[in-house]
DNA sequence: TTGTTAGTTGGCAAAATAACCAAATAGGTC
DNA sequence: GACCTATTTGGTTATTTTGCCAACTAACAA
């Protein structure tokens, strides 16, 4: 594999990497419906402030979200809304691994 | 977010976690194009032997591939092709992050 | 200017990942 | 059986990721 090719998929690991975080996907679910500020996530994720903040950093240094400070709060939304595309699919893995279980049981 | 919300999201996090990986993103596209044994994947990617195989059994315990013994060798092949989707949105994270840069560089 | 709220940043300890080597296993050949 | 070859598994070390706390900044209000 040539520096290129390897760079490439560097690129796009760090992408699916910045997703790979149960909080983080919940949070780019949430973001789908409309822009969130901070508060708003931290309530519904019911970690530290801090942990939210910085997962919110991590989305938006991949360009997954962006970001907008209005008075004191900063509302962040999907940059890229196609990123919703990830969870049909994901869901059919889940659904196929649920049915090999089913299956594996009955063996 | 109660206790099956968060099972969810865990559950989906860990399909995408699978794939957070330049090498195991490299191995997803390769299978798309059809099976591969073990040793071929790591004459393409470079790696000692058995860390191709860990990757491999990351994505096969996420069930997105499954592996089938034949003879010597051991051919791997993608079990749910959708995942396939997910290049396409990634790449226009890609582009859309180079745009940004080199906007901001004009700046 | 003092205080309050919203959010970010730095630092740290714990946990999870990654890559390699060595040893074990499995299928074949001689 | 002895001997390859392909792959997996166990163990070790290095690196990265997480999550919390404390300290800091920004916007606004009293």
């Amino acid at each position: 594999m040539d520096e290129r090719t390897k760079q490439k998929y560097e690129a796009r690991a760090r992408v699916i990497k910045a997703m790979a975080h149960p909080s983080r996907l919940f949070m780019v679910d949430e973001l789908s419906r409309g822009e969130r500020c901070v508060c708003e996530l931290r309530d519904m994720i019911g970690a530290d402030i801090s942990t939210v903040s910085k997962h919110l950093s991590v989305l938006k240094d991949a360009g997954i979200v962006e970001d907008e400070k209005r008075g004191l709060q900063v509302f962040y939304r999907l940059r890229v809304p196609c990123i919703l595309n990830f969870f049909g699919c994901v869901e059919d893995v889940l659904i196929a691994n649920a049915r090999r279980m089913s299956a594996t049981i009955r063996k």
